[in-house]
DNA sequence: GTTCCACAGGAAAATATGGAGG
DNA sequence: CCTCCATATTTTCCTGTGGAAC
């Protein structure tokens, strides 16, 4: 597309997996988790982490840009992401793979003990950062202690909230005592107002957006950089397509609800028919367990679909809460399901 | 007080799915 | 193609809960 005047420079510095040369506003952070790994470029071992706090807030990132550091100095990382990758084998798997082992897996025997043995056979010599993203989607906590016992083996866990290894296994528990626990609190307006000033400078032609309209958005994405980003990337997207040479705050309050609503579309994509039909009839309004069951059955009925039975409707059920598409509140059949 | 209802969510069995090897 | 593995998903069976009906 031809554009007159163009106002993107580089939309790389507007997706998900782009890491600033300079992180700024995480500094406290930044040097723990550089203190807790630094060991073990000297060879020693190196102290687990766990990072928690609420979306957006750069815990990734963070993560990422220190075992860059590390990976300069020759230590080399793995990145997996439990929302992908939820059971010990395909955790096991991925880090294999990642760090190069060349895998013929034969899928006889105990093919999870394989795997484990092999780790541990790889990191005889060498050290290694593992993060694990999203923790609290795994499903089998097992994995934690299996990766926390093997040497020379540091991890990097990642949550949203402070609790989620709580309630985890008390040898797990004991073994991640010593753990780094690091907070990720949410970003003030101003901290927010700067990170976008930084992708703008970066990311967009000079002079195409106004303080006040970062401020904006800023106060707007209530301390998720993620979604403040996201919004500066959609106004911009629609600046360039007009044609202007400039951000309108129109562009800007236009893009808000869209970026709310592509990371919701985003979410619901994932979904499966059924539970996209749950999903819709809860969107009609607030509702009741019966009623809801007895409604969702009926739109099965309408496209010829064999309904599912209720108790995994109400696993379904439970995954969107989690996914924050839907709300749950009350007990038992004084429940009632709203959309979020 | 006892029973019943309508649901939540755990455990485990049953079934589906997928990859490697024949 | 099929079979033998594994994991993943769904269903069955179950216990617990708290208000309503008796």
């Amino acid at each position: 597309m031809y554009e007159e005047k163009p106002v993107i420079k580089n939309s790389d510095v507007f997706t998900d997996v782009f890491i600033p040369d300079q992180l700024n506003h995480r500094d406290g952070q930044i040097k723990s988790i550089r203190d807790d790994l630094k060991p073990i470029i000297k060879k020693q071992p190196g102290r687990h982490v766990f990072v928690y706090g609420p979306p957006g807030t750069g815990k990734t990132c963070t993560s990422i840009y220190i075992t860059r550091e590390l990976k300069r100095e020759g230590v080399p990382n793995v990145y997996v992401n439990c929302w992908e990758t939820q059971s010990r084998f395909k955790v096991l798997y991925t880090i294999l793979e990642k760090l190069g082992s060349k895998l013929s897996i034969h899928t006889k025997g105990t093919a999870t003990h394989e795997l484990l043995d092999m780790l541990k056979q790889k990191l005889k010599e060498n050290q290694v950062v593992v993060m694990l993203d999203e923790v609290d989607q795994l499903e089998d906590e097992k994995i934690l202690y299996d990766l926390v016992t093997i040497a020379n083996l540091t991890v990097i866990l990642i949550a949203n909230t402070e609790t989620v290894l709580s309630d985890a296994d008390p040898r797990i528990r004991s073994r991640l005592a010593s753990a780094d626990n690091v907070e990720f609190p949410k970003y003030k307006s101003e901290d927010i107002k700067e990170i976008l000033k930084d992708r703008a400078h970066s990311g967009l032609v000079a002079g195409v957006v106004k303080q006040s309209q970062l401020e904006t958005i800023a106060d707007a994405s209530s301390g998720d950089s993620r979604i403040a980003i996201s919004v500066l990337r959609i106004a911009s997207e629609e600046a360039d397509k007009s044609d202007t040479g400039k951000i309108s705050d129109d562009h800007i309050n236009n893009a808000l609800p869209t970026a709310k609503q592509q990371k919701k579309e985003k979410t619901i994509d994932s979904l499966n028919d059924h539970q996209k039909i749950l999903y819709r009839v809860i969107r009609n309004g607030e509702i009741q367990p019966g009623d809801l069951y007895i409604k969702y059955k009926q739109e099965c009925d309408r496209k010829s679909l064999e309904p599912i039975k209720d108790r995994t409707v109400r696993k379904y059920l439970e995954k969107m809460v989690q996914y924050n598409l839907i709300l749950a509140k009350g007990e038992t059949k004084w429940r009632v399901y709203t959309i979020a």
